[in-house]
DNA sequence: ATAATGTCTTTTATCGGGAAAAAACATTTT
DNA sequence: AAAATGTTTTTTCCCGATAAAAGACATTAT
């Protein structure tokens, strides 16, 4: 109807078209036709996910336990308990007669199915998008194709669209009615509103976790944590880069205390900003993460101090230095990138 | 995998299944089947909506504007337009030649599609989801199903799906992995959760609001919706209906002045609600209207004044009012609804 | 009688296809 | 040449179909 937005596909950089796995169906001997594109309707990932997770299980013991148990250690249905039982049989890992599943052999390497083939179409989607996203030349109000990322990724258009769709609560895209999705752009702009809410619920959640009950379990949760970062600190150097994951962690049970839905989901979207954004900036990845460490040490030893006051003040430091890296790494225009 | 939650499934109360319109497509005089439900992909409610919309013009004028200035003025695409124009064509209202197209009559009321015709699906499967949740019997922890929902209101389940993706973000259902959606209620808890962020996003866009500049352009439009309060006043009686209407774009123009993307969709989840518990819960309808619309014209004088502390205990009596409105109507176990 | 296994049914995840709507391109009119 | 109309192509929206996975039911073993 109106076409005001430059129309500018949102392209792949380097065009390595991530083929989607093809692989035969090992288990019942069932094959899937693919390059032909026929007929394809869902990958079998999680089976193949939890028989990887299967096999590390034999390392530990002679013998298995009973289906509906391997179905709750694996997270998995009994369905898909039983398919991966008959596969471990058949290449001779396990013997497998009712009750009785005896380990045969440790499993080999090439025992595994191959890491890609074990993603789920979203996160193949995301990965795919986020890469062209992240990877330059995606500039806001670019417009983004439905079909054309389909064909590029090699996946249906129902994937694609219940993707977007789920991912436009992140605030970088927006939908036109009838029409095609609006790129926001990763910008400065988006950043600070970002950061903004962020700060007001992060402030709001540490002051209810400092408020919360001697009896709490939070407190043996934050215990735990406060022992792996003194770890992590203890040898930075080597493990630097282990640091995001307990960022998350440590967040997401700050978070949490606050009991409110809305805060804790909207972890998800600075979860996944950090994620790509760590992902993408490496430069001064060691010094950012030793100084990070020492925040939350001091952030944790503020909580279990109760001082509202301080802990409010530290938790002011840390979110200030956490903008600051993010703002570091997004330049926009031609401002200087520091103050 | 596991059973912990009752597999009670959504159900209809009255189970009126709303049939999808199948009137024939009369532009082009192509047919489509319809009880056989074979081949039926995409409604033309688009069209029927921008041609209900178009017949409004013609009591208006003598001559219909070009193709692209129509296309503009009903939000639609040209292609839409012409078919538009090719309808009203055959049905004499006007007479269409090119540049032409002079109006040969008024519309009578049975040339208008019928208002269930020109619905989107998504309209159509929200309001029937949100009838059943509403409807009561929609207790905390059931399971939805995708392929019932679809059924029961008859679409198919691609548009269920991407219904439950894109309402998920309200916080009121949860989806497990490869499984059920859950309900996770209209309790008094979700009331709590979602009026806390309100709250904490309102004084901040209030206050962001009194600290715009003389010559920003939402001065004049609070001046607009002042006069519309005040017209609104006056005939409380007959039209306390009209004010939910109004207090959404009061909220919204508040909201926007944060300039934060996620507080702007956040009143999304505000209005959804608001406008489903404005439906279900009639008590004292005109009495909570004609508070609010006090509140309102207080809050807006508070603006006008700019003084921060002003706007910002006026700002926090309304949501106070606000918040016991909602509450009020939300009974949980058995406590008494007011204190 | 409880809990496992064996079997069958239902639901979810995903694809391809087709009509509606948008968008792009080509041609005419002012 | 600018802006309309006429024509063709592309994209969105939505459905039905199908394999994977979950779930329910029936049977057997402890």
């Amino acid at each position: 109807m109106e076409a005001l937005q430059p129309k500018l596909a949102l392209r792949m950089m380097f065009s390595e078209a991530i083929p989607i796995s093809c692989a035969r169906t090992l288990h019942a001997g069932r094959k899937r036709r693919c390059a032909t594109g026929q007929g394809m309707s869902k990958s079998n990932n999680v089976y193949k996910d939890a028989y990887n997770r299967g096999l590390r299980l034999l390392d530990e013991t002679k013998s298995l336990p009973s289906e509906p148990e391997l179905g709750t250690l694996l997270g998995v249905s009994r369905t898909t308990v039983r398919t991966i039982l008959a596969r471990m049989e058949e290449t001779g890992l396990i013997d497998w007669n009712k009750r009785s599943k005896t380990v045969l052999r440790e499993p080999r390497p090439d025992d595994f199915f191959p890491e890609e083939e074990t993603d789920t179409l979203a996160e193949i989607i995301e990965r795919s998008f986020m890469r062209r996203l992240l990877a330059g030349g995606a500039e806001a109000g670019m417009q983004i194709n439905e079909l054309e990322l389909a064909r590029e990724i090699g996946v249906g258009t129902t994937s694609v669209r219940e993707f977007l769709i789920r991912f436009s609560r992140f605030g970088l895209i927006e939908k036109r009615r009838n029409s095609h999705w609006v790129l926001k752009g990763f910008t400065r702009a988006f950043a600070l509103e970002l950061t903004e809410i962020r700060e007001m619920f992060e402030l709001r959640s540490a002051a209810a976790f400092a408020a919360l009950p001697e009896d709490s379990p939070v407190w043996a949760d934050l215990d735990r944590l406060e022992d792996e970062h003194r770890r992590l600190a203890r040898e930075i150097a080597a493990r630097f880069s282990e640091f995001s994951e307990l960022d998350e962690r440590f967040h997401r049970l700050i978070h949490r205390a606050s009991h409110n839905r809305f805060i804790v989901d909207f972890y998800d979207v600075i979860a996944m900003i950090f994620h790509y954004h760590y992902q993408w900036n490496k430069a001064q990845e060691r010094e950012r993460n030793e100084v990070a460490v020492q925040e939350h040490l001091a952030y944790i030893a503020a909580l279990k101090s109760r001082d509202l006051a301080r802990v409010d003040a530290v938790c002011r430091k840390h979110l200030k230095s956490a903008r600051h890296t993010l703002l570091t790494s997004i330049p926009e225009g031609r401002q200087p990138l520091r103050a």
